[in-house]
DNA sequence: GTAAGCCAACTTGTCGACAAGTACACTGGA
DNA sequence: TCCAGTGTACTTGTCGACAAGTTGGCTTAC
């Protein structure tokens, strides 16, 4: 029953993180669609366990917004092609406020650790292995947050971490379907965000987060087309 | 035994959410110690409920990084006064960036709710009232926040909003033993954060919240006297 | 035909129980 | 004295059950 999520990436994950993360893709890739109402019992029905975990898992995605808890019932809320652009200004928002912090330390072992995340992204490529990149361009990004050394922004991506776990995930499939030529695109503009860092001034820095996003934007436009997956 | 949290503001609230707001407080008040360790059982007995409910608010409380959940126990992070400036770093890039949004739409309705915030709180304020005063205080960043119409932003707001409750809450109780005048004064503050914003002006209103967030801060650093609850 | 009221099938919030796993003290042997 | 091994008392994750409350349809009266 639970295919879609990349094994390897919740080993020790307990069952009701496992269900939200599958929640999240079946959202995301629109199998639930938005105004489909679910219940625990239903879903603790599909996957066979209790309500206990699927319960987490429903709190879980109502933090993420993908649903909304209601007195009886949840209803699916999805994201369409605006969501997932909000989603970008606020990563936008949060990777300007940490890369600003970063700059004004020291950046080299900070360098050396996105250099290892680039690779492995060039790797993945070449093995055309879309999950592996996408799990590489986010700790790629988590690798800058958390180099920021501030508790709260920390927290606040963690907060979102899965949500856009979920979203790395299609949104890199549908790269991939594009071709290498958009892979290595993808790649170069981790390199450039690199470059920016290493500037070390304030004004690079914001223009090339604001154009990392941008492009991310963009890109979505390009394949979310309105309802394509029905 | 849950005497803290001001009981209208949680009328409906389920036994999970309460047990977490009431820990919130004995957490920021310091009666529950960074480093003590906690479990399950142990809350619910405090409380004399099962461990169901109180295993919501745990959960809460450590998406809050108020507590980190550990394979037996959870220990206490509490927040000095550090995290709680963290705190404020936070609520100012979330409003700022709030406040430009709101800014290129007509604000005259905002203003309007805004300026019914603050007669609130002038009349907490004249019946001494700090936990309806924080509410009001709490209530009127919240419009703000609600008014610049994006998901993502508003939901980010709302994951930290118990927290910031709980932080304005204590607070709040400060700056009222410190008399009407600093009272007074924080009511100033959000009058002219609301001029601010009327002026539409970018410069102005990224100006007018650092200068908010940074009075809050130093506010703070005076009555945040390191372990003066001891 | 229509509206009020009742009933049955759902829902969630909470509870207590069990199993698997962890930490720590205690025992025994050197 | 010190160290390895054992056992016990804890912990969490999951389960099934119950109660209170909601929804929607059906009956019944008009």
């Amino acid at each position: 029953m639970m295919l879609k999520f990349p094994s390897l990436w919740i080993k020790n994950a307990t069952l009701g993180d496992r269900i939200a993360n599958e929640l999240r893709l079946r959202i995301l890739e629109n199998e639930m669609k938005p105004g489909d109402v679910i219940s625990e019992n239903q879903i603790a029905g599909r996957y066979g366990t209790s309500r206990s975990p699927v319960r987490d898992a429903l709190k879980a995605l109502s933090l993420d917004g993908l649903i909304r808890l209601e007195r009886m019932g949840a209803v699916v809320q999805g994201m369409d092609l605006k969501d997932i652009q909000e989603l970008y200004d606020v990563r936008e928002m949060i990777e300007n406020f940490a890369q600003q912090r970063v700059s004004k330390k020291n950046v080299s072992v900070l360098v050396q650790k996105l250099q290892q995340s680039i690779d492995k992204m060039e790797l993945a490529a070449k093995y055309n292995d879309h999950s592996e990149f996408a799990y590489y361009d986010l700790l790629f990004h988590e690798t800058i947050v958390r180099h920021a050394d501030h508790k709260r922004i920390f927290n606040l991506w963690s907060s979102m971490k899965p949500l856009i776990m979920a979203v790395i995930l299609v949104t890199t499939e549908q790269v991939f379907s594009y071709g290498s030529d958009h892979v290595e695109w993808v790649i170069g503009k981790h390199r450039t965000i690199v470059r920016a860092m290493q500037s070390k001034d304030r004004a690079v820095i914001e223009k090339s987060v604001n154009q990392y996003f941008d492009d991310s934007r963009h890109t979505l436009t390009e394949s979310f087309r309105p309802d394509s997956s029905d």
